[in-house]
DNA sequence: GTGAAAGCGCTAACAT
DNA sequence: ATGTTAGCGCTTTCAC
């Protein structure tokens, strides 16, 4: 790989100049320009990322990283499309770490794209007060958190309405005439599973349903729970006739099951999903679902990341994006 | 950020005993040492990965690069779960990027990581004859290709039989009775489809069924190709009784119409895919697909990356990983 | 066993 | 308009 140096000498500058000419920046002699961009073709030169990002914490580096708690669940893969489209029209690259829920993964991520020198980043954190993210954000690196927030912390943080988002579901479904609905939920440590709780016992508080603890499941928020919760649900001597998967995952995992059964959806046992796919009017049946605009927090993330690198002082926003339910066949 | 200059400074060393003791080389008294240690804790000490890069291309600066062609795509992402693991596990990083189908997005995205200075990369070419790729390859990068090679250029290749996959597929549903078999295939440039297709073609004639060109569509591997050409299939005076598509997300545009359709599958037309997903016994009917071994393609091939990274000289290798049928009801 | 110093490729202040 | 040089944080050779 060539180097500045090797231009400076092929154009017979100093590299200074070629520097200049690079940034665009400082005035240049038209007639050396045009030597030093021929030197630059004529050697393949690229400039060095790493030594760019080595020299100045004070210039943009156009490297952003993105934590995510589980590449497997599609929401993340398109709030991770929204990032990576909005990133490269702002001539940002992105290094992409997967935790898989992982405290232990996620730390040492964390420390690899610290020792990396990125920009800023987008995150999910697996949990509210992680001690080493709150660091980072107070030694001064952007942080924008998706999905979930950061407690007592100067950070961005893109999300849904969760609560209302889970009301919608469940009062549809109670709405339609199920009487014992189900929640299997994710993780209980992430946020999220937690404000569908309560947008879920809203609906139910709102429609005079007591509560019931056995209707409530918390798993790992992966397919494999979504088929055991389910499962367990089932199987209660007073089984559920409806069911709220609190995401994708957990979703298919329950879908799995009711079919293992031979149950028929909805008149056996109706079913919404947190979390909509492209595919789930494809699925058996057309799923009704509550639709997070998982692209769309995404861009918006990266757009709150870009104006934090630029302007670090500016204060925090906390965005709020609307779910929509997507009425289909499965309720 | 503590550099290891403050750390030396702190222990009452020169920065080059700091460093014998990080890279556990050289001997190093053991009261230093624990002096060093010390100052390393307290100072929350964490070498940049920037620096060490820029100062030596000899040693590994852990981080690999990823290329893939469509996060949207289940099968890539399956793929790059697998890569994920083991770079976890090989103490690695990622950095990964998605260029949409894109050749100029493909271009910036190598640019980038060549100028990251990654140790090798892992790449599923829009292209075979990738010039910039074939570049890297014969500066020296390290670099698995995935899912498509690059020819001839001196890199490992990870890929399926996609001929046989193909093959079985559209002999299945041969011998499944039906007689009129389309495919809906993916972008013309891309290896795999054209592969597909010959082992559409040799199924047929092994049969004794003519091809027929309207029978088979080449769209852009993309979920709205596979919406349209199946409508254009359905259109058709003598439509077909039976569609093989050429892979996930064209599948499940398939299906989208033949749904809207009210089509019943396979009684009125019958569907095999190729690509296999988690949720594929969830689909509207279960899906009849060729699955393959997404995971264990993105491991093989980072052990592959691996190995050469460690032994540039070693020859290469073209590893051919089987697919299967995962026979359910839709055909 | 430890330190001094060169150098990786670049930017930016300072000279000329 | 152009060149010289210090320095970013690290590894590594060569002294001591």
């Amino acid at each position: 790989m060539a180097s500045m140096n090797d231009v400076a000498t092929r154009a017979g500058v100093s590299i200074a100049t070629v520097s200049r000419v690079l940034n665009n920046n400082g005035n240049v002699n038209e007639a050396t320009r045009a030597k030093i961009n021929k030197a630059i073709k004529d050697l393949k030169y690229q400039p060095s990322r790493v030594a760019k990002r080595l020299r100045s914490k004070s210039i943009s580096s156009n490297l952003l990283g993105v934590l995510i708690p589980d590449i497997e669940n599609p929401f993340y893969v398109d709030v991770l499309r929204g990032i990576e489209e909005l990133a490269y029209n702002n001539n940002y690259a992105i290094i992409m770490c997967n935790f898989g829920q992982d405290e232990k993964k996620e730390k040492l991520y964390l420390e690899i794209l610290q020792s990396e020198a990125i920009d800023g980043l987008i995150v999910a954190p697996a949990r509210e007060d992680d001690p080493l993210l709150k660091k980072m954000v107070k030694d001064g690196l952007p942080v924008v958190c998706v999905d979930r927030g950061l407690k007592d912390s100067n950070v961005d943080v893109v999300l849904v309405d969760n609560v209302t988002g889970a009301f919608t579901a469940v009062d549809y479904l109670i709405k339609s005439g199920y009487k014992r609905i189900a929640y299997i939920a994710g993780l209980v440590e992430i946020p999220s599973s937690l404000l569908r709780e309560k947008g879920y016992r809203k609906a139910l508080e709102a429609n005079g349903i007591p509560f019931e603890k056995e209707l409530v499941r918390f798993g790992d928020s992966k397919h494999k729970s979504g088929v055991e919760l389910c499962e367990e649900l089932l199987k209660l001597t007073n089984p559920p006739d409806a069911i709220f998967t609190g995401n994708n995952l957990i979703t298919l995992g329950a879908l799995e099951t009711i079919h293992k059964r031979k149950l028929r959806i909805p008149e056996d046992i109706a079913i919404v999903g947190f979390d909509d796919m492209q595919w789930s009017s494809s699925l058996n049946p057309p799923l009704t679902a509550v639709r997070q605009p998982a692209i769309e927090i995404g861009k918006r993330a990266v757009e709150l990341l870009i104006q934090r690198i630029q302007d670090p002082e500016r204060s925090c926003i906390q965005m709020t994006l609307n779910t929509q339910l997507i009425e289909r066949s499965s309720s």
